[in-house]
DNA sequence: AATGAATGAGCGTTCATTCAT
DNA sequence: GATGAATGAACGCTCATTCAT
């Protein structure tokens, strides 16, 4: 493995603390340590903790979808995708110990002022619901039916996730997954 | 007016800034001093800052449960005071400029450690299951199906909310109400 | 001796460290380490950096206009008292090795916001300069030629700090001195 | 325009911003960044920050002697030039909103062990006392008068510029003249 | 002549909590 | 039941400087 640059583990090791831990709960020491890398390096590399966050989701964005991607690549159809991705919600989360959503955890509790933040997390859901969108416009719905059907779609994709959290339970995706079948009529 | 009680003054100050604030984002400092009370006084009423969220958190979900509950009581069916909750919500949300559930928004980012408080968390979003569940048993659905029917619901609930947060848009909760009523056949 | 308060040993060390290190030069850690005081609890007594410079620079004024009217208190006219004043600054400035006027040495070279710390140091110059009004009423001037004459004595005092303060030498108040003669026509 | 060095790029940029914003709140990155430079190569030309206010400083004696001779370069006599000085400083104090003598600023809040900048300051200040007493070998004075006279007069002019700086207001700078007048028997 | 990457030490401030009375 | 005084630890960030290339 090539030696990492410090942005590199930087990121890297505030994008496991972040997701894992929490935002607030992680501190700047707590990344250069684990890091291992001296503070001002890390200033040199981001500008403030509010930066680091933006390329944690950034990152976090490109990897979940790619993921999401992949694992329904098998299924043939949009709606067997979109049922194909509870199962992926499903396993990712117990994988994860229902440590939930990355992008919902941090915008909840968020320091004043760190807007970008909250603007990451807007654009990565409304690029899962531009996901969802895609899918149903291989299916028999028009546009301002697939529309309609896709925020349904992402309500009820986002409930099971947080609610999964709660319980610390893949019940919440199981039912996610009945509704949809419903709502898709499968 | 009568004069108000140390514990009183902590427990409405603590509030509004945990649920409008955060939770992180609120320090002991900033609720005595709002709420014009001695640190040491605070301490005699509450253990520590965790305790005063669960107090928090207690009150909480009474009042929200009755506000739902006078909110939907014109309502004559199961399904319509299921229907009613989701009118309930975007006037709520509307009201507080999205600020999202306070139940949902202390969980996501919690201090180690604080477990009492996730348990809170839990109680109450199985209240609100158990509510609905009651609501279904007035309809014509056996217990499982009432049961299946109850959870694919929380999600959409607890979706549309987490999701109007993140939009700072009503739309999810509009969009809940009509996948609902696809569920519940209205 | 007493036992001091946290306040009185904060105010005490800042001082002497404000003063003849340099208010930029002394940090806040450097206080607290040689009053002896947490962190945490100087911070009780005081909001920040800024709020103690202006309590030294209260304490200072007082302290040292008391020690001036004291110094003069044998003189019998007012000229002679503000020719007095000359020696009272000599005598201060040697036995602090010239490191100059606490007010003027704080107030060029200010972080930005800090205001209310210049504001102190326009309010002991005004003061001072009252006195030297007060001063010069005694005499056979009328109240334009008193305020005309209050303001170039004042000019002469200031610079012959500063100018003291950059040779580190006596000369220019004896260079002060032998001007506000010439002035005061003694 | 010709493309500037580093080293002019940086003495430039940290002239402006050493004056303007203060020594102790100019960081060697405000500069850098400023300058448009790499740190590594300021440190090229630069041995330390020191470095660089000595010879902002160098510069800032020889621009604003020279600019004081050209002012009073139209007056007479070496009177009416040390007259024409109060002028040239009432212009300057303004066009600057009373941000005081570079010399001054830098010398009262100095960073221990940076001696070099001190007598680059007490360089100045003699050098502007010689132009006093050159000024005054024009006139009827003998040595030893035109000595004293010399010194009285920097001590006005020094008193001058930092009561102007402390009342952002140019009354000193005229009391300073009528004082001056006074002396010279004007 | 110029650079990008890295550093240790320190900045001023706030955290939740405890103690003596 | 209530308080004022005090605390150790951590916060996010910036300082002037150096090193390898």
């Amino acid at each position: 493995m090539q030696k990492q640059s410090v942005k590199e583990k930087i990121i890297e090791t505030a994008s496991r603390l972040f997701y894992f831990e929490g935002y607030n709960q992680t501190g700047i020491n707590q990344i250069i340590e684990e890091a291992g890398v001296a503070k001002s390096s890390m200033y040199q590399s981001f500008r403030s903790k509010e930066e680091i966050a933006v390329e944690y989701l950034q990152r976090r964005h490109t990897m979940w979808m790619g993921h999401l991607s992949d694992y329904v690549s098998v299924k043939k159809s949009g709606k067997e995708k979109i049922i194909g991705a509870m199962a992926y919600i499903k396993d990712w989360l117990e994988n994860v110990e229902y440590r939930g959503c990355g992008f919902q955890n941090i915008v909840t509790d968020l320091p004043k002022g760190q807007g970008s933040i909250a603007d990451q997390v807007l654009l990565h859901k409304n690029e899962l619901l531009d996901w969802v969108r895609e899918e149903l416009k291989e299916e028999d719905y028009n546009i301002e039916e697939g529309d309609i059907l896709a925020k349904e779609i992402m309500v009820i994709v986002e409930g099971a996730i947080i609610l999964s959290q709660i319980q610390k339970n893949s019940w919440p995706v199981i039912s996610a997954e009945s509704a949809l079948r419903k709502l898709l009529a499968l």
